[in-house]
DNA sequence: ATAAGATTCGCAAACGTTTGCGAAAACATT
DNA sequence: AATGTTTTCGCAAACGTTTGCGAATCTTAT
């Protein structure tokens, strides 16, 4: 066990602890001379600075907690991944912890985030979690929470989120340009509350627009209901002219169906979806989406809780603009 | 900043620190009556031990760490889930740090791990690094290292991989199975242990069994790659009988390719390939996969270093068994 | 040479726990 | 009543840092 530590450097050089320390982090009050050999000596010796004492002496712990449904998601992932870059970059390290939609485990988290004294949170909540309550002790220990994703509707929280409306919006648009008509639209389930938000966009741009289409819209909630659904509904007498998939998952399934049907994309069905981009690359050709970037969304998040980490409090909704790709889906 | 101390309880109760701690954790030195005093008293103040200064005091940081290339990636996202999983009720923290596949910052990550004295380390070493030197300092400071899917030759590390040779062999077996002849088998870049198994064991196969076979073997880096290949050496009047994909990546690539071709599965060519069980669910028919599932494999790891931190040394590898999934794709 | 200022360092407390040891108090035994 | 035993608790050190403050030592100016 190497434990080389400041007390052990400082018996060998032969000064105190205190004069150690400020050498090492190049405190002008020590000679270069005594620094050089101080440095020097910690290099050979390999001291590591142990993070527990230094996080209780500063109460300062660098770390930083994240917490989503499932790990396992592709939108999750890819937020994920951009904000472990951004912590390596900025010094923090990440605690990241999975809730599976249970808000038991959930509140035990919470716990967890607060005796490892996170220094901030980025928090998806459960679909199944109805109170904000436990985020209130966030707060009473002054724990910054950045919620993203499914954020809660309160208004005096910070949260980052997709630009939900102008994704559907965008897709809807996409839609009336074709000048096609007859549409069968899934979306996810309603209790969300982003599926309430894009459903309600979706549909208004057709309202608004005056444009007379055959929508079907059917809700579901997982990739098998999407493939079920489908399959039911589209045959070779009752081909839709497009298909519009609210998300990753309900694309999945959607496409299953369209190729057990052998039916061409785009030429006997059109298909657009809102999507991460992972999985509209798997086809050929690339199905048409609008983009809810993960990756984008974490950067945002980042700042967003850097921000708050400075003083500089941002009490307020910041939102990621929706893009379009056209792949050859439509 | 509600910050409840067992300083403050004992001030309030009117009793010593180390009663405090004492009575919270049950030690039978504090009776009943003050026991359950000061339970309560920490109930209502809403104490939670800092675990930083336990830590400090203990030596037992109770944080595992995790080391990838990529989070992003299907198989590491599934790894990651079942160690977060065991984790959780187990009662470890996890430290998630991926490398990008460059050397520096897979040292710089062990060095924040040896910082945050993490109790155990999963690691699969990125593709980049070529020597072990910076993880012997790990052995110095007494911290286990468990080495996953790419791990390393060398004999006195610890490992848990999947059963690469018998997945390859098995998909080679599935393929002799449908006395086909002409194969096109897509590998990975030949400088990874992984490729080298898969494609020896794949070989051998066929070279035990006598089938005499036209296999066209491709080494490929990349998705893109993948489909490029593929899109060159498939036509309409060169259609191989069967597709080998070593891995999801290129899978992924190969499937496009041969949805632009238009060609169906499995009555024009049959496709099979090694992997996780995400990718080959999304197309229709299901393709035929031997699973190698980082979430099983996550399970096993966790084991294995449960048993290096109760002392049980176990200097060896264990290996994950492959299993066939049938689809329609054969 | 002496005072004033600058440079270089050490003392000691603090962060919040855990734990060995000993002491006081209560109880039981003769 | 004196002794032995058990119950119940507090003291104090330790984990490895950081940092305000003051004390030396050295430099420079008068």
């Amino acid at each position: 066990m190497n434990n080389t530590t400041l007390k052990k450097i400082a018996g060998i050089v032969g000064c105190s602890i205190s004069t150690v320390s400020r050498a090492l982090k190049h405190h002008p009050d020590i000679s270069v001379a005594t620094r050089e050999r101080i440095i020097e000596l910690a290099n050979t010796l390999d001291y590591e600075p142990n993070a527990f004492a230094v996080h209780l002496r500063t109460k300062h712990s660098n770390v930083i907690g994240l917490m989503v449904p499932f790990i396992r998601n592709l939108f999750y992932e890819s937020f994920i991944d951009s904000v472990e870059e951004e912590c390596r970059k900025n010094g923090f390290t990440l605690m990241i912890l999975q809730t599976a939609n249970d808000p038991k485990i959930e509140i035990e988290n919470l716990k967890l985030f607060r005796q490892n004294r996170v220094m901030g949170l980025f928090v998806c909540v459960s679909s199944n979690s109805k109170s904000l309550a436990h985020y209130e002790k966030m707060k009473d220990v002054d724990i910054p929470v950045v919620f993203f994703d499914n954020v809660p509707n309160e208004q005096e929280i910070i949260k980052v989120c997709m630009a939900d409306e102008r994704a559907a919006e965008m897709a809807a648009e996409a839609i009336q340009k074709t000048k096609k008509k007859k549409i069968l639209a899934l979306f996810g389930d309603l209790g969300l509350t982003i599926t309430q938000k894009r459903l309600k966009a979706f549909q208004e741009s057709f309202r608004k627009t005056e444009t007379k289409c055959n929508i079907d819209i059917v809700h579901i909630a997982k990739t098998e209901d999407a493939l079920k659904e489908v399959s039911n509904r589209v045959s070779k007498k009752n081909i839709p002219a497009i298909i519009f998939c609210m998300s990753d998952e309900i694309l999945i399934g959607a496409m299953k169906a369209l190729q057990s049907k052998k039916l061409a994309i785009p030429d006997q069905i059109g298909v657009i979806s809102i999507s991460n981009g992972f999985i509209p690359s798997l086809y050929y050709p690339t199905i048409t989406y609008v983009e809810t970037s993960g990756f984008k969304l974490g950067k945002l998040a980042f700042t967003q809780l850097l921000a708050c980490l400075s003083g500089s409090v941002a009490l307020n909704e910041l939102t990621l603009d929706a893009v379009l790709y056209e792949g050859g889906s439509l």
